[in-house]
DNA sequence: AACTATTTATAAGA
DNA sequence: TTCTTATAAATAGTT
C-alpha cells in the first residue's frame, strides 16, 4: 500500500524506519479499534518502538483486566528477573527512574510470592499453580524437618557429652579433694566450688565445638 | 476497504460479524508481524473474540518477556506518579545510589527468606529459627491444600454438571430425532449433528457462569 | 506534516 | 469456509 512493494525485512534506514513505524503503529492500533468495535472483540495491542517506547490500546482501556484473561488462558508463570547487564547500562545511562521501577516492582513482586508461600492471598492463584505451590512447600517443608532433625540430635550427643564430662570433672575434684589438706578449704573454698559447678554443665543449646571430648568418644 | 463505506459500530447481523471478525483478525496479526519485522519493534497482540476464543500474536513468539516488560514499563509510570516526595527529591538531587542501596538490600532480603521458605540454604539457621520456619510452612501448606481441594471440588461438580447437561441434551434430540420425518436427516444433517455435539461438551476448566442448570440443581 | 500513486485490506457476493 | 472482485483504506516515497 504505497508507491512500491514493501519486502518484509528490517528498514535499515533509520529515519525512514521512524516514519514507517509512527504511521503502522497508528495503523495498528486504528485497526485493533475497529476490530474490537465492530467485532465486539476485546483486544489487547502492546508495541514497544525500536527505542523502547511504549504504545498501547486495550479494549475500554482496560489493559489489566484483558491480560489478566490472557494469563489465565495461557497459565504462564513469571519469572523472576535476576539483575543483569541491562541494569547496569540503565544506572550508567543515569535513567533511575526506571530502575527504581524495576526494584520496587520486583520488591513487589516477591512479597507477591512471599505471602503465597505463607499460604495467603491464594485466591488468585489456578489450580496448576496451586498444585505447583504445593509440591515445592511440601519438599521445603521436608528439607526444613530434615535440618532440624539433624541439628536436634547433633545438640542431644552434644548434650549427653557435656554431662559426662560434667561427672568426669566432679569425680576427679573428688578424687582431688580428698588427697587435699585441711588449709586449703579456708578462704572461700566454698563459693569457689559452686562457681566451677556452675560452669561443668552448659545448658545453652549452642554447639560445643571447642570441647575436646576424645576421652569420651568410645 | 471494500464494497461501500464502514460505519464503526458493532455489527448486529451475527454471521457478518463472525466472518468480518476472522478477516480483520488475520489482517491486524499480519500487520503486527509487518511492523515488529520492518521496524524491529517489540509487539504483543491478544483478541479474545466474542464467543471467548483467544488469538495472538507476539514478537519472536515471547508473549511471556512482553507482556512483562509491559508491567515494568507501565509500573514505571504509575510510579513516577505516586512516588513519594523525599524520594522524588533523593533522585532529582540525582542521590540515587542511596535509594538504590536501600532497595537492592530489601531484595536480597526478601530473596534470602525465599530461599529459606523454598526448604534452601538452612544451614546458617538456629534450631530455634527453623522451628519457627518449620510451624510456618507447616502452616502454610496446610492452607494450600485446602484452598487447592476446594478448587478441584469445585471444578468436578462444574464438569458433572456439563456432564449432565450434555446427557440432556443428547436426550432431547433423540427424542426430537424420533418425531422429525426422514427427509429432514438428508443434505448434512449428519455434519451438523456433529458440529453440534462438538459444543455439547465443553471441557474447558473454565468456570460455567452463563449456564442455567436450575433444572439438576435438587 | 501533506500529498499522491500504488498497494493492500476487505465488504459483499458467489 | 473460501474465492472473487469492486472499492475503501493504508501507506511508501516524495515534496
Amino acid at each position: 500500500m504505497g508507491r512500491g512493494r514493501v519486502e518484509l525485512k528490517r528498514i535499515e534506514n533509520k529515519i525512514n524506519r521512524q516514519v514507517t513505524f509512527s504511521k503502522r503503529r497508528n495503523g495498528l492500533l486504528k485497526k485493533a479499534h475497529e476490530i474490537s468495535v465492530l467485532c465486539d472483540a476485546e483486544v489487547a495491542v502492546i508495541v514497544f518502538s525500536h527505542k523502547g517506547k511504549l504504545s498501547e490500546y486495550s479494549t475500554d482501556s482496560c489493559m489489566e483486566k484483558i491480560l489478566e484473561r490472557y494469563e489465565r488462558y495461557s497459565y504462564a508463570e513469571r519469572q523472576l528477573v535476576s539483575m543483569d547487564s541491562e541494569t547496569q547500562l540503565q544506572i550508567m545511562q543515569g535513567n533511575w527512574t526506571v530502575e527504581y521501577s524495576r526494584l520496587t516492582a520486583k520488591i513487589e513482586l516477591l512479597q507477591r510470592n512471599r505471602r503465597h508461600y505463607l499460604g495467603e492471598d491464594l485466591d488468585s492463584l489456578t489450580l496448576k499453580d496451586l498444585t505447583g505451590l504445593e509440591q515445592q512447600i511440601d519438599i521445603s517443608l521436608k528439607q526444613i524437618r530434615a535440618r532440624r532433625n539433624q541439628l536436634m540430635n547433633e545438640t542431644i550427643s552434644d548434650l549427653q557429652k557435656r554431662f559426662l564430662m560434667y561427672i568426669y570433672i566432679r569425680g576427679r575434684r573428688r578424687q582431688r579433694g580428698r588427697r587435699t589438706t585441711c588449709w586449703k578449704r579456708r578462704g572461700g573454698y566454698e563459693d569457689g566450688t559452686q562457681e566451677i559447678r556452675r560452669n561443668d554443665l552448659d545448658l545453652t543449646l549452642e554447639p560445643l565445638y571447642s570441647c575436646h571430648l576424645g576421652c569420651f568418644a568410645a
